[in-house]
DNA sequence: TATGCATCCTGTAGCGACTACAGGTTCAAG
DNA sequence: CTTGAACCTGTAGTCGCTACAGGATGCATA
């Protein structure tokens, strides 16, 4: 039985994220103490964690939900889980590759800038044609 | 003298989003003809299609208006330019960093998924502890 | 018992970079 | 003169938070 406070240390997701969440449905409505305070129990806390990892591992909200419902599914296979995973992969691929192109163009452009030329090559170069 | 769909064509930005450009003054506001439309002459179309190549870069509009604005400054300096352009490239560098890591651990995770477990490891990985 | 401070509550607005309307006007072709 | 494409302004939604405002509660100390 703790406090949202405790929560988010024991969770690493700030109180406000907490709040947001439930808000969202991400988690159910937490239960109040009479004075309408939020109280979290192990499992509770667990699912906090849980949330933790997969927004660490870049999953969307909403790939998250998916993940929480198909955990208490009974009848969930393990290929629908996979399938999430594989396309988050994909995703995560794809932008790496991104990031590189850009990284290539980018550390390509720098060069000309570093030559110290008075006129800046590198505006030139995005301002050309 | 291009209209607004001309110049979207153009410099392959959207209408609607050469619109919020201006509102957000990231381009000056565009002339019109009597009657309201917004007219774009041959500079502004190249303004245009530097900041759809440095949107295509990943430099950030702030970063875009920066940019424009030593383009247009006389004395601005090559190493000002330099400078954003090497910040953002660190960016991206760290970018491409944790993406990578973070694809290491999703794929190890889908390893054990694809054992066909019944139980699916890769929700028990996520919910254990 | 009173005070003071930490912690909590709800509700709303802001971030970045768009995107998607609604509800209206203007233009050019047939 | 009508039709339909293209344009206008203004506002709200997206995602995943973050940052308040303005108030209530809980606990330790004087």
């Amino acid at each position: 039985m703790k406090s949202i406070g405790e929560a988010s240390k024991l969770s690493g997701i700030t109180i406000e994220t907490i709040r947001y969440y439930e808000r969202e449905g991400i988690i159910p409505r937490t239960p109040r103490t009479e004075s309408g305070r939020r109280v979290y129990e192990t499992q509770a806390i667990a699912q906090l964690k849980f949330i933790r990892r997969c927004r660490d591992l870049g999953f969307s909200l909403a790939d998250i939900k998916a993940l929480s419902s198909l955990r208490l599914n009974e009848e969930a296979t393990c290929s629908e889980v996979q399938a999430i995973g594989e396309c988050h992969l994909e995703t995560v691929r794809t932008k790496i590759r991104d990031l590189k192109a850009l990284e290539t163009a980018l550390a390509q452009l720098l060069t000309h800038c570093r030559e110290g030329r008075t006129n800046c090559a590198m505006l030139d170069k995005l301002f050309e044609e």
